[in-house]
DNA sequence: AAGCACGCGCGTGGAATGAG
DNA sequence: CTCATTCCACGCGCGTGCTT
């Protein structure tokens, strides 16, 4: 494993001038930026999240107002209540993305926000709260509690609303390879603390986000 | 005008395997 | 034995671009 030093010197080269590489990296919102967020937005955008996959981003993101509407603007209190015929209809909505799987998990992600708004206030105050130094717990949290939040699905969410977290992007797991801490995509939970182990180390040593380091580490690989 | 294959970029479920 | 994890096959809707 390469230290930060290495990194960084990596990336300054690449970019030509620390303003170069600053200008492509990430900033994570603050805590308290990410309570202040409301549910409904977080749903929104974890919804969004689960019908971009596998899917072209621009064709689901043009979509989107659709979506708002069919779906209460993602006010969960009123999501939660959309029964099967009701799912059933929406199938036949050609302004949205048509997949019954997809479909049922909004309830569902609807029914988990609200289960932790009970629990913690919000669903803010969680992803706020949850410390960096562990964020492969709350990729699992999500993925066992939610719905259609497998793979890199939860990482990505957590980045697209600005929580600070690093992606296994096929990228960043081939940078991981090439310094010999996995030699697989990490799926298991020693490999993911493996990673989790790395990127804690690079934190510790710089001081950087861990979305920064996780897009420094990606520019490292060629593309 | 209609039909089809393709690529996109993943997630799921169940079976098989492994750890304790 | 149980429980967790890994592996594998399969499936998903849309837009593009091609053929019929």
């Amino acid at each position: 494993m390469r230290d930060y030093k290495w990194l960084h010197e990596y990336c300054l080269n690449r970019f030509g001038s620390a303003a170069e590489l600053e200008a492509h990296l990430p900033v994570p919102l603050t805590p308290a930026q990410l309570r202040k967020i409301s549910d409904d937005r977080y749903l929104s955008t974890l919804s969004l999240r689960v019908f971009r996959a596998g899917l072209k981003h621009s064709v689901v993101d043009a979509k989107w107002p659709a979506f708002e509407q069919v779906f209460f603007g993602f006010d969960p209190e009123k999501v939660v209540l959309m029964g099967a015929e009701h799912l059933e209809r929406l199938m036949q909505d050609t302004r949205i993305i048509r997949h019954l799987g997809k479909l049922k998990s909004v309830p569902r992600n609807a029914q988990m926000i609200l289960d932790i708004e009970k629990e913690k206030g919000s669903f803010g105050a969680l992803i706020a709260d949850w410390p960096v130094t562990d964020i492969v717990g709350l990729w699992k949290y999500l993925s066992k509690h939610g719905h259609q939040l497998g793979g890199l699905s939860a990482p990505r969410f957590l980045r697209m609303v600005g929580k600070d977290t690093f992606v296994p992007s096929y990228d960043v797991v081939a940078a991981l390879n090439a310094q010999k801490i996995v030699d697989k995509v990490p799926t298991s939970l020693r490999d993911l603390a493996t990673v989790q182990g790395a990127f804690n180390q690079w934190h510790a040593e710089s001081g950087r986000p861990m979305c920064q380091l996780s897009m420094m580490l990606a520019y490292t690989v060629n593309h």
